[in-house]
DNA sequence: GCGTTTCGCTACGTAAAGTGTAGCGGTAGG
DNA sequence: CCTACCGCTACACTTTACGTAGCGAAACGC
């Protein structure tokens, strides 16, 4: 299965439309969980599977590889950090985790 | 597996965490999507099917009995909606859409 | 009543994706 | 050299997703 980006059909859309895309790409497994870890700065490729506990080194590598592939991710000095896109994106998930902890609050 | 829930362990994390579970949960197929489909209110089993072009009715209703039993979806009147909480949570996902849109842009 | 359509959803066989362990080749330090 | 990390790959296995077909229930017209 091809990285998904903008401009282009991907799963469930033929639209192109760059949130499908999007939706496509973050919905793949640890994609996510990769993205929350990087927040604070780069990871070596150890230390990231050490802060995803469990995830097989396999599925971290293809993630990594789509992540660079849509210029969200690259490999830098410290490791694997964010792209200034990625970080945006970083930044426009924060929301999630002030959501999750209300969610987790009894209704 | 069952539906990830704040306060219990998760895949990738014993913590409990409940952001941990919220990106367990919104890191499966179609999951995100849904949501995105379901911001302007509620649609029907097969109105939903349509909109995701390509999910299998299989995955739809697992993924969605993932959501009521995490109350983030609910049935009402017109089909799935968004519970109260689902509503917040589809607004902390509205900073997607306009980073997508950035995102597609040429840096 | 009786066919037709639409509904939500399940069955089930196939295909794809993710998992887990082992370990390779590379680099750096003693 | 030898040890100890590093990023990453191989590969057999398990889980998840896909795709088509179709069921039983409800809602319409006739």
């Amino acid at each position: 299965m091809p990285t998904p980006k903008p401009g282009r059909p991907v799963r469930g859309s033929r639209t192109g439309r760059p949130i499908m895309a999007a939706l496509d790409l973050l919905g793949r497994r640890w994609t996510l969980r990769v993205l929350w870890e990087l927040r604070d700065g780069p990871l070596t490729f150890r230390a990231l599977r050490d802060a995803c506990e469990g995830v097989s080194p396999t599925v971290l590598n293809t993630r990594l590889r789509e992540l660079q592939d849509g210029r969200i991710v690259e490999k830098t000095e410290g490791g694997y950090g964010l792209t200034p896109g990625g970080l945006g994106l970083s930044k426009a998930l924060r929301p999630l985790d002030s959501w999750a902890r209300s969610w987790a609050a009894p209704s």
